[in-house]
Order: structure tokens, then sequence, then C-alpha cells
DNA sequence: GCATCGCATTGATCTACATCAACGCGAGTC
DNA sequence: GACTCGCGTTGATGTAGATCAATGCGATGC
């Protein structure tokens, strides 16, 4: 059924040989608490790895799910960067936010039982997908899959409304990039220089500025020293400026 | 502990006798298919009965919870009106959000097990205290009160991203004034006239406006037949109109 | 090589809304 | 009654960032 509508082919289901790092990259997911085997035994480990697929390749454009498709199982990203976004009936757009490798998408989606945006692969992409009936049924039997999937239902609520305040272009940027370094450094990737994957319009969106102002915030914070830029390639270089910018919107 | 920081006195805990129409109201609370018999057999109501305290009056100014607080409950708005808000390191204020009677709060403090924003009543509230260990102990035997938490929790995301997005003063105010309409209509309030219990400045914060804006629009819709507004009660008189100004943001 | 295309940058101008300021008005309070 | 005080309204002015327009520039195709 997710092929219906994704290019991505299923990956046979071995979740050990598949890669042959997964146990590492598994360590630095949203779920990778419940996946490993720490502190399950071996049934309920067993259950798990059953329920879940690896799915991909999907290539920059490519749908992940689509806004409105009966909502089915949830996404942990493996690998590249998602878009999540809503479209309105004009086609205007409206971008949700950005998913890094070992974060969930489509926990929006459970009620009421419709993904509510879309989510595109911004570059190649991989995922594993949490079949939900067989994730909850799970969870009712072990209380830390139930404790972290409530962990991450309650974490998402807070993330969506970040960035919903009233800031400045400048406040909103410096949080932005600040945001995904610490995010990156949360998942064990560098995170003093990373890679902007997604257009300078997309971010624009997301802050609620126009693709104008992104360039000339970013143009200023170099040369104010604060970032190196060059095309979508980032440097932090005084991240404590970046973080007084952006204190009203980090508040923690 | 509910005590330490809130003037609401403990009402004796007998959930029958308590409120003379107890199950009437249950019925249209968020956890209402929960809390009321529907399906759940006796040894199971018994026990969620226990988890569930009737908390209140609290009076116009109170905190239901405050930020920072270790998360020990939720609690769902049994009478008046709370706002949620943050304040950041300079004391600048947040609005997150406005609950209704049957809505519930505190879903986004579950993670990391603390309060992230203030809960203050607008006018005399009577909340419900559902102890969180107790329910998600509940949750975890009774896979319809699992799925009802996982429901508010993911449809808990969704709304906090709806006032997000970038668009005009006009389209947010009549977006807010159409979406507390539905929000009483739900639970089986009026909904063409109501009550605006906070004041212009709440809803200028939570909509990112400006009082003064605020009380323009308010006067212009007026003038153009689409409400009718004395003091904070208010009217809604021409509903297709404000909607086809919202439909951008309320897509449901 | 040249042409095209998508994206990013830079400059000039415009505007929706904020800000500043004054005033009104009902509810307490003395 | 007069005096706050909190809130809302209304008008005049200012500004952050949008919009419009032109140019740059690397990647892809022929």
């Amino acid at each position: 059924m997710t092929q219906l509508h994704q290019p991505g082919k299923l990956a046979p289901h071995n979740p050990i040989a598949d890669d042959g790092d997964d146990v590492h990259f598994c360590s630095t997911c949203a779920f990778g608490s419940v996946c490993l085997p720490a502190g399950l035994d071996k049934i309920a480990l067993n259950e798990l790895h059953m329920l879940v697929e690896h799915v991909g390749p999907f290539h920059a454009g490519d749908h992940i799910f689509r806004s409105g498709e009966r909502f089915g199982a949830l996404y942990a990203v493996r690998a590249g960067m998602v878009k999540t976004r809503q479209l309105d009936d004009e086609g205007h757009e409206q971008v949700l936010g950005f998913h890094l490798p070992g974060e969930m998408i489509g926990l929006d989606a459970i009620h009421p039982a419709k993904y509510p945006c879309d989510a595109i692969a911004l570059d190649t992409v991989f995922v594993c997908r949490f079949s939900f009936p067989a994730l909850s049924m799970l969870a009712a039997k072990i209380p830390d899959v139930q404790q972290r999937l409530f962990d991450l239902l309650s974490a998402d609520i807070g993330k969506s409304s970040r960035f919903s305040g009233d800031h400045t272009a400048d406040e909103r940027l410096a949080a932005f990039l600040l945001d995904l370094a610490n995010r990156y450094a949360a998942r064990g990737f560098a995170s003093n220089a990373y890679r902007l994957v997604m257009p300078r319009a997309d971010i624009a969106n997301y802050l609620r500025l126009a693709a104008e102002t992104v360039s000339r915030v970013l143009r200023r914070f170099q040369d104010q020293g604060l970032i190196r830029v060059d095309g979508r390639e980032l440097e932090l270089t005084d991240k404590p400026a970046l973080l007084k910018l952006a204190r009203h919107i980090l508040r923690d």
C-alpha cells in the first residue's frame, strides 16, 4: 500500500542484514530506545522488528505520504531530509517543518486518521515505516513503548508552536539555524557546519519571510561574522551571537 | 500537591454526587468517551474515577499550573476559559491558546515531564485533574483509553500550528472567531453568539497583532455586517463571509 | 561552445501593520 | 461626587519586511 503513491521500493524485510550499521544508526533515532534491545525481551523485540519496514530510496520531490491519505503508519527518517507542508485550496504552500535523520513524521495524522500534510523528500531519503495498529498493540504490552510514543507526541506539540511567535526576521533565522544545529548534534552529526538541503524559498515560507529577506539576512549575518554561507553550505562561526538573537524563541 | 500553587480547593472525591449534571457534561468533554461508562467494565470505570479529581474554583488570574513545574497530571477544563502562555527571559508574553470547557490542557508537558507554559484562568474555572501515571497505567490496560490519548495528543500537534501561517490580520481574526464558534458548537454551546472572555491584548498576542489592530478589524467587520460586537459580547452575523476570509487557515 | 532553466542575490519601492499618543468609559473605591 | 485604574477605541506617523524588477550563476542539454 505504501507503494501506491511512492516510487521507493520495499526493502526485503531483514532488519539486521539490511544495513551494516543498523545498531549504530538506530541508537540515534527517535525510536531507537524502542527498536534497540535495551530492556526488551526477545519476544517483544521480535514483534517490533516484525512491524518495521525499511522503505526507500525516495528521491528529491518524491512523496513519502500525501495529505488526505488514510493514516496507517508513522515514519522515522533514516537518511536524507523530509519537508512536510500543506497546500490550501488555492495551492498556496505552508511549510510545516523539516525532518532530519532520526526524527519521526506522521505523528499529527493519528487523529483523525488522515495525513494532514504532504511529506516530501528534499534529497535521497530512506525511512523506517512503523505500522500504527501494530505499534499501538505493542505499546499496550510494553509500557516503555507506550511512554515513548506519548513523549514523541507531546514533544511535537511544543515544537510545532516554536516558530509561531512574533519575532523579527533576524531572530527567526538565527533560531532556525541554531535549531537545525542542535538537532544535528542530538543525532550525532557535526553541528557547526552543515548543508541547508532545502531551497531558500522553503526556509522563507517556513519562517513566514520572503525568500529575498532570507537571502539578505544571511548575507548580513555573514558580514557580521556570525556565519559563513556558500550556496547551501553553512558554517556557524559565532554561536553565542546567534543564540543571543534567538534566545526569545529557543527557550531551552 | 496541586494545592501548593493554586487557590482552588480540592472537591471531595465523589464524581457522581459532586455535580448533578455530571453525565451530561462529561459526554461533551474531550475525555468523555473515557470517563463515561461506554464500553468500559465496572472495574475499569472505577479505576478511572479513582484517578480523576475535580479541582476548583479558580478565579480570573489564578494559575492552574505554572511553567517549569514538574508534570504530574493532565487537566480537562470543566467550566470557564483557560489561557496558556509562555514568558521569555525578558517577560514578553506569548499566548499559546485559549481552552474551552471540554478541552484538555497539559498535553505538551508529558515530555520532558515539565509544564512548558502557564495555564491561567480567564474567569471562574473548574477542571478535572487526571493523574498521568495512573492514566497511562490505565491506558496500557484499556486500548480505548490509550487510543483516546494518542488521538488527543495527535490532534493538538495540528492545532498548535493552525495559526502559525502567514496571513493577513483580517484572515487571522476571521479564523479565530470561527474557530471559537466551531469549538463551542462541538461542545454543545451556542456558537453564533458567545462571549470573548479574554481581553483584546490576549487575542492580539495570540494572533501576532497589536491590540489596536484587533480593535480596528473588529470595528470594520461590524461595519461590513460580518459580526456584531459589544465589548466582549460577540455575534457572528455573516458566517459565510467570515469563512471566505478564513478558508486559507481553517482547512477542514 | 551557447542556450536554457531553476535558484539565489541585490536594489528600488511600496504597504500592512506596529507604534505612539490621546481620549473614552465603565467599575471600583474613598 | 471625584479619582483612579484597566481596558478599549480612534487617529497620526513610522518601519520591517514584502513586492517588483533586474541580474548573476551554476547545472544540464544540445
